[in-house]
DNA sequence: ATTATCTATAGATCTATAGATAATGC
DNA sequence: ATTATCTATAGATCTATAGATAATGC
């Protein structure tokens, strides 16, 4: 039975919404085009009636997990200042929730590694993701803005790469030590002026 | 045809040795144990012999991919000391060879976020690797002894995000400048004295 | 007439096992 | 007799497509 375009439309937001959360939590490997259908109450087949293929997917839903992250810190900007938006976002993405939970989350840190192994579609959605967050990010630092997309790159690392660490590790200790030893240092960052 | 222990336990290291290696290629996921065997000149039915599961081999062969790690770095400490051995553990894993080739690098940057996912035996693998690797870069640190464990998780978060995100990007410029970045910043870490 | 979705399936994987084969090692 | 390997295959995936169905929108 054929839909309106307005519920097409629908669907095919509500495929990418689920996709990019699911993508965040199984990683792209794991994550089946039946699963994913599924998961929107719909069957496999009419996927491809909304993307020509998998790889199309992974790419429009990792812009789409880009640009919900994205918008979340901008909103805080707006709100609160770059410097308060920039604290919060480095607080909640080295919190016990972000590793426990990355459906939600940061992108890069999920699924960074299988990106690299992924057409050049999928790695331009991560490149275009990075070059944002970067940006925003440094909009927040205190030091001056000849260095800071430096210091943004150094600061997105160290959050990146405590995270993974502590997202690989089984040991609770290890874990709890890994975020908050990167929080601490995160915060001088921030406030380093130069 | 049965062939004798000597072979057979020659058979289990070359087992190992090409699944550590084609794991950090392809990843966890695309690493199929018909592949894994064909490239190790076996048929892919002999491999159960070897491994009661895929997952004890991703355990096994985890662990082999940090150790090679750890005993280069090792060795080089031993004959350049613990400041020479770090400083040139950073340059190689910053470099674009490490980048563009992770058969013989980091196992954390090329399967953590997959690992996250997997049983506890692998988790366990890369928790104990993670241990070895930050013990061995606070050997090489200039501060003080009580701020160098989480002086080395700061270290190693850094170039553990660097890498990823140089990895998941397309353009060759930002991921040359988010390694030159972080390359700069390691340095300066490995001497600072407080 | 067009098309969004569904059912069914093709064809290609994947992990794991069963049974045959043939050489080792007691 | 035991066992390391091989061949063959079971059973469960996976992506993608074909054809049927039924509602939309010209």
């Amino acid at each position: 039975m054929r839909l309106s375009r307005e519920i097409k439309a629908r669907h095919h937001e509500e495929i990418t919404a689920v996709a990019s959360r699911m993508l965040r939590e199984r990683g792209i490997e794991r994550t089946s085009v039946v699963d994913l259908m599924h998961a929107a109450g719909l069957t496999h087949g009419g996927f491809y009636r909304h993307f020509k293929s998998k790889d199309e997917l992974v790419a429009s839903s990792a812009t789409k997990a880009f640009e919900e992250v994205v918008e979340r810190f901008e909103r805080k900007a707006e709100e609160a200042g770059p410097r308060a938006a920039l604290t919060a976002y480095v607080l909640d993405y080295l919190s016990d929730t972000h590793r426990d939970d990355p459906t939600v989350g940061c992108m890069i840190s999920a699924c960074g590694a299988e990106a690299s192994r992924q057409s050049d579609v999928v790695r331009g959605a991560f490149t275009s993701g990075i070059c944002q967050l970067i940006e925003l990010v440094s909009d927040g630092l205190s030091c001056p803005k000849e260095m800071r997309t430096e210091r943004a790159i150094e600061l997105g690392g160290l959050m990146l790469g405590a995270l993974v660490m502590a997202r690989a590790s089984n040991d609770v200790q290890l874990s709890e030590k890994v975020l908050a030893d990167a929080k601490r240092r995160a915060l001088q960052i921030i406030d380093q002026k130069d």
